[in-house]
RNA sequence: GCGCGGGUGGCGGAAUUGGCAGACGCGCUAGCUUGAGGGGCUAGUGGUAGAGAUGCUGUGCGGGUUCAAAUCCCGCCCCGCGCACCA
């Protein structure tokens, strides 16, 4: 029998006539699943570097149906977005219009694959009847409070004219283009995720099926420290400064302050001094540095003396007030106390301005000596009262003793920022709200959503959203006094309108509600999630919040969305991921007409463990090829094969296949229930495609048996290769789909066999190998190896000193 | 610098409560088969010495524990990813 496209599309068809992945709202009989893989953003046609992702949700899927449970996966589209607009730009068509070409030839790419979605809740989340619900979304936000208008220092990508999330700045550059991001004070929209900070990092703890890496990446993202904010009296100042620090108990090392050039206090601290003016220059010259100058290795330390002393409040010493270009804005304060013994940074910076160095902290003896400041653990020293004192109690000794005095307060802080997320572009969700010379900022009433994206001609950026120009779009009367209003131009961020489609997918018709509670509760949280380890940070973590909020809002009952997330590997080619612009792009068409997409999807599971980076390799496609006609080979062997009639009596090759068959499906389903090691599944069903090869070949068996092993061989594929497991189920006699089948159980009685063969070691060397029989006593097993003729002249004239025996598998002499 | 992965044949990769290293696949070699355009079958395939039986050697490097180490311990090296002046 020949694999053919036309099994392909055979069964497609029969899959959608028969609506095998639709699934209805409940079903009390199984349990649910849901399986869930991150959509796509609708970019271009897919090649076989993204078909991993699809394949891996589409097994699984498969895999859970087959086991009983009640599986929904569902299919949307990320749709709005730069590259949509910035290809609009480019060619002169609508983003709208391009997007929705994408989705069309990416749908007929799915469905071409065999993955089974239920396209009844396909989600777009660039049509107004879900981006509704984006600015619903807002709205909730808003009037908790936790959307709100500021202005602050932002990432300023200047050639994608948009300010941009700090999620989306890699080492100072645009995520997107590339492009050195600035710095610019700006009025932008904010979602308050710093509110949640603490509970996405303690809730990571409840992630147990998540991957480490993952975990890791967000709790050093959210990066919560606790420590004191001190307040240092300025001299001759009616006002201070307020200092973060971890380091408390090296308070009295404190040698200088240091601020960012955007510190609100500075104008106050330097209006009357005589060098005002090069100080500003300073300030101006720090403002307009790129963030990336920052993250390079040899990024140099720079400062200038603001004239002004603050006074140490443990100890009442007068130290100098510096502004320095290694001062983070948005984190803490923006003016750190400085202790350059104790701080490799401020140490630096000490030496370089020649500034007081005190030793608070004596390091312990034997540690190695070394230049600079030490950062570790050790004794007070220099510190007055706290002499002596381990760092760690006298962390909470100074910091009780400040909060006693009135001099500081225990602290948390977070890396966390809020979440930034308007953009001054036109392909995404309208903000849903008014400005008003009367009221003020107004919310868009509930009834007036959605508010609709306008028709735009003009898709450049220029800095300003695009809505801008449009007089219609922008001329709005107040909702609350009805007098002539504005609304707001910019866009949302499209993380936002990732961060509950699958909430929508649940509930994709819904006219009155972003979801229906109940069904929400039912399917969620996702029992599976499946996407690429990019998203580690961004998506993970604002959806993670959004269901916080929503939780915390008694709108779902259920704290996290991902039960279990699986991050999958690259496919890589020449070494490199694939891309257009690299031309090492494989188009899947031409294999799906040549080899079909069965074989396709096999060796994209075969490759390689699916979380590791995979290497294509054109070599291996032909192997899974071979390897699926070695097995219909099987079928058709069957179908005439005629064995005389055999004794009634088991044979000693029916033993062993029976035992192959279920040792088989033992095997693959560990491989699937633990970390879905698809390649080694896949090498244990060739094992048993061989071995049944082999014996038939070399005996004569019982049909049943033969014909167990042929069907065994295509239950255990069918999750892999579902269309060619279609039509063996048929030819075998299947009336129904056979994922309606269960998946086949291993029968304890057959995964033991009466012979196992054990290698004999001599001082724990390979010297024999022995065939014994399972139910042998330890004694009969080294009777035996004892007697091996091999083993009798290796042992020769000693005697055995000891003899080790391992059950079944090893009988070590040693002597 | 810190954190997390990882290093096994010509290649992708198996094997970790310590128990026969190299499963499975690719590639390669030889033979068979009129299959003649990426087909099938058989045998072989870590290195090395040997005609051969077989010996020695072998999981990044160096030590150690053990009857037995890819797996555990100590000290290094290299690669990938993430964070990167978070005070």
């Amino acid at each position: 029998m020949q694999y053919t496209k036309d099994i392909d599309v055979k069964w497609q068809k029969y899959w959608q006539e028969n609506r095998l992945f639709n699934v209805g709202i409940k079903q009390r009989s199984k349990p649910k699943y849901y399986c869930l893989v991150m959509f796509p953003y609708p970019s271009s046609e897919l090649h076989v570097g993204h078909a991993r992702n699809y394949i891996i949700g589409d097994a699984v899927a498969r895999y859970k149906k087959m086991c009983g449970f009640y599986v929904l996966n569902p299919m949307g589209w990320d749709a709005f977005g730069l590259p949509a607009e910035n290809q609009a730009i480019k060619h002169k068509i609508h983003p709208r219009d391009w997007t929705l070409k994408n989705i069309k030839r990416i749908t007929q790419q799915l469905k071409s694959w065999g993955i089974g979605y239920d396209w009844d809740r396909e989600v777009t989340t660039c049509l107004p009847d879900y981006y509704k619900w984006t600015q619903w979304l807002f709205l909730k936000l808003y009037e908790k409070g936790l959307a709100y208008r500021k202005e602050a220092p932002v990432n300023w990508c200047d050639s994608c004219k948009t300010v941009l999330a700090n999620e989306q700045v890699i080492e100072g550059r645009c995520e997107r283009c590339n492009f050195e991001v600035i710095q610019k004070n700006l009025r932008q929209w904010f979602f308050k995720i710093t509110d949640y900070a603490s509970k996405l990092l303690d809730d990571l703890d409840l992630l147990e099926d998540w991957p480490q890496r993952v975990k890791t990446m967000q709790d050093n993202w959210i990066g919560r420290s606790y420590g004191v904010n001190i307040h240092f009296p300025l001299e001759g100042l009616d006002f201070g400064l307020d200092c973060f620090t971890t380091r408390v108990d090296t308070i009295f090392g404190a040698t200088f302050i240091a601020l960012n050039w955007a510190h609100p206090k500075i104008p106050a601290l330097i209006s009357d001094s005589p060098d005002k003016d090069k100080i500003h220059g300073f300030v101006k010259e720090l403002e307009s540095q790129p963030l990336s100058t920052r993250s390079v290795d040899n990024f140099e330390k720079k400062g200038i003396f603001s004239g002004r002393y603050a006074i140490n409040p443990m100890n009442g010493k007068k130290i100098p007030v510096w502004i320095a270009n290694y001062i983070l804005t948005g984190y803490g304060t923006g003016a750190i106390m400085c202790v350059p013994a104790h701080d490799s940074r401020d140490y630096e910076f000490a030496k370089k301005y020649d500034l007081e160095i005190i030793e608070v902290i004596k390091k312990p003896k034997n540690s190695p000596d070394s230049e600079g400041a030490w950062e570790g653990d050790g004794f007070l020293v220099n510190s007055s009262d706290f002499d002596n004192l381990p760092c760690e109690d006298a962390k909470e000794e100074i910091a009780s003793y400040m909060e006693a005095n009135d001099i500081g307060k225990r602290e948390v802080n977070f890396k966390l920022r809020d979440w930034l997320v308007s953009r001054q572009r036109y392909w995404g969700a309208p903000i849903p709200i008014i400005y008003c010379p009367d009221c003020g900022e107004v919310p868009v009433p509930w009834q007036d959503l959605p508010v609709l994206l306008p028709e735009v001609q003009e898709f450049l950026p220029t800095g300003q959203s695009p809505l801008t120009y449009i007089k219609d779009f922008i001329r709005v009367k107040c909702p609350k006094c009805s007098s002539e209003a504005k609304r707001e131009t910019d866009t949302m961020d499209t993380f936002v309108d990732s961060s509950w489609y699958f909430l929508r997918y649940i509930s994709p018709k819904s006219q009155d509600l972003a979801f229906l509670q109940e069904d929400v509760d039912y399917w969620l949280p996702v029992d599976q999630y499946i996407g690429g380890v990019e998203h580690a940070i961004l998506h993970l973590m604002y959806s993670r919040f959004i269901n916080k909020f929503l939780h915390h809002e008694k709108l779902i009952s259920f704290s996290e969305p991902f039960k279990r997330l699986f991050t999958q590997g690259m496919i890589v080619k020449d070494g490199a991921k694939m891309s257009k612009s690299k031309g090492n792009v494989v188009a899947p068409d031409y294999i799906l007409d040549k080899y079909g997409a069965d074989t396709m999807r096999l060796y994209i599971l075969f490759m390689g463990p699916p979380q590791k980076d995979a290497e294509w390799q054109d070599e291996g496609l032909q192997g899974c090829w071979r390897f699926l006609h070695r097995a219909l080979r099987l079928v058709d062997m069957l179908k005439s094969y005629e064995p005389p009639k055999g004794s009634g009596e088991m044979s000693k090759p029916e033993r062993e296949l029976l035992n192959k068959i279920h040792s088989t499906i033992h095997s693959v389903t560990k491989d699937l229930e633990g970390n879905f090691q698809f390649n080694t599944a896949i090498s244990r069903i060739m094992e048993l495609v061989n071995q049944t090869h082999k014996t038939v070949n070399e005996d004569t068996i019982a049909k049943d048996i033969l014909h167990q092993a042929v069907e065994t061989v295509f239950l255990l594929l069918a999750p892999f290769t579902p269309h060619v497991s279609e039509e063996v189920n048929q030819i075998l006699g299947g009336t129904s789909s056979v994922l309606q089948r269960p998946w086949p159980k291993a029968i304890g009685k057959y995964l033991v066999s009466e012979e196992v063969e054990i290698a004999v070691l001599i001082n724990g060397k390979v010297r024999d190998k022995l065939m014994i029989k399972t139910d042998w006593s330890q004694k009969e097993v080294e009777e035996k190896a004892l007697s091996q003729e091999k083993i009798k002249q290796a042992v020769s004239s000693s005697q055995p000193k000891k003899i080790i025996y391992i059950d079944k598998k090893i009988v070590n002499i040693v002597l």
